[in-house]
DNA sequence: GACCGGCGTTAAGGATCCGTCAAGATTCCG
DNA sequence: CGGAATCTTGACGGATCCTTAACGCCGGTC
């Protein structure tokens, strides 16, 4: 069930809102004023948050900026204000949408939807394994069979960039901007010669190799 | 850079579209019509779709699900129309924002960039799949029946043409200018080699293809 | 029933791309 | 300053891919 966090002063918004939001399956939280707010999102720290702009004990702008320092959940502010420049400003301070009172439920409702359907962040694992060699990213290190295995710089860029998406398929471009730089695009055989020694390094056929793929006249793949 | 497809009808404010977008350093693609909105899009996958409810040939809602089905980009949608029904039904055919004509350029910038903040890049994870063989349009990978299928950046650029455009005909002209280049338009003899090809690749029955069929005299079609 | 255009299939040739090796150039570090 | 590690460069055989041509099949037409 997700976490909603709904900030406003209006009493009577805040009960409407926690009504209709609960019966439509969100957890819901409530704050009045702005540091209120922030004490409860890091208390329980929402999936979502809906914020008033205009709070009497701070700007809502800064609540905005505090809370963007730590948590990345999207924000929908609520605001009586319908000049460009304010939704400017709220949009560029870290708001995923805007929206003036009076404002209808259903809209509200398919809004919080919508940012919904694109939070679920993933946290991306700090090593990457295989049947035969790992590679611990945050450490910057490879071992093979419990050995650890010595990569040059260039080898290492490259590994990283193929092991962090795994399964899919980097182009040679993109590999050559990447490591050496965008004006290097066009010497592939560079490449040759660091994909034959990482698989010598990490491979046991080199002939035949398990995780790091050639796509002839594309680029590579790295396959877990 | 990113990609920004503007689809509206209206080619005033298409063209000023275009100006402003390109001023703040986005590429931009524009579409008058549902069809052409979605050869675009298959043909140079946007980061971004702002997108007209108004369309002349196609309902707007229907080429957002047209698009979702294998694109994963965020959409603004903009529209005439202010009624809540609307918006709700925009945003949960999988719309990311909606605003409403007329709307202040500044507001609309500031919505692009919420919208990008939130999806950098997306490697877009879209796969489609079929009852034999599924197709990962971001990792540019094929598997049937769990086993990963060899494509060459020819068979490829095919099938994913004929995929980003489920159960539309393609004609032979659009396959040829698209992988080869409007001077090969009149090629179809590759398309015949080729054709073959990906159906021994993922058809059980090539003589009786069940995803990939033939409008004799006109194209092709994927059916999923 | 013969002709004909469009399609599917196959295979061979040539062009392109890749893996490999080794030697020279460069950088790094004591 | 000198040695070691790393990077660059070039060349070669082999693998992969694209092109091209030929042939059989099917459906439509006269």
């Amino acid at each position: 069930m997700t976490g909603v966090l709904v900030v406003d002063d209006d009493q009577h918004l805040l009960k409407a809102l926690r009504i209709t939001l609960q019966a439509h399956g969100y957890a819901v939280e409530t704050a009045a004023d702005g540091e209120a707010a922030l004490i409860a999102a890091s208390r329980n720290p929402p999936g979502l948050v809906v914020l008033d702009l205009g709070l009497p004990d701070m700007d809502g702008a800064a609540v905005l900026r505090e809370l963007r320092r730590w948590s990345s959940a999207p924000v929908l502010v609520l605001s009586a204000r319908h000049g460009s420049s304010d939704k400017v400003d709220a949009l560029d301070a870290g708001a995923d949408d805007y929206i003036t009172k009076p404002f209808g439920l259903e809209e509200l409702l398919a809004r919080l939807r919508a940012l919904l359907r694109r939070a679920p962040e993933t946290a991306e694992p700090s090593t990457v394994d295989t049947a035969e060699f790992s590679v611990d990213l945050g450490r910057r290190m490879v071992t093979r069979n419990g050995e650890p295995v010595r990569l040059t710089p260039t080898e290492w860029s490259i590994l990283e960039l193929l092991v962090r998406n795994p399964g899919k398929l980097i182009t040679q471009q993109q590999i050559l901007a990447t490591v050496w730089g965008p004006a290097y695009e066009k010497e592939a055989n560079y490449l040759r010669v660091y994909m034959a020694q990482l698989r010598r390094k990490l491979e046991a056929d080199t002939g035949n190799p398990r995780h790091l793929l050639t796509e002839a006249g594309i680029g590579y793949r790295f396959r877990p």
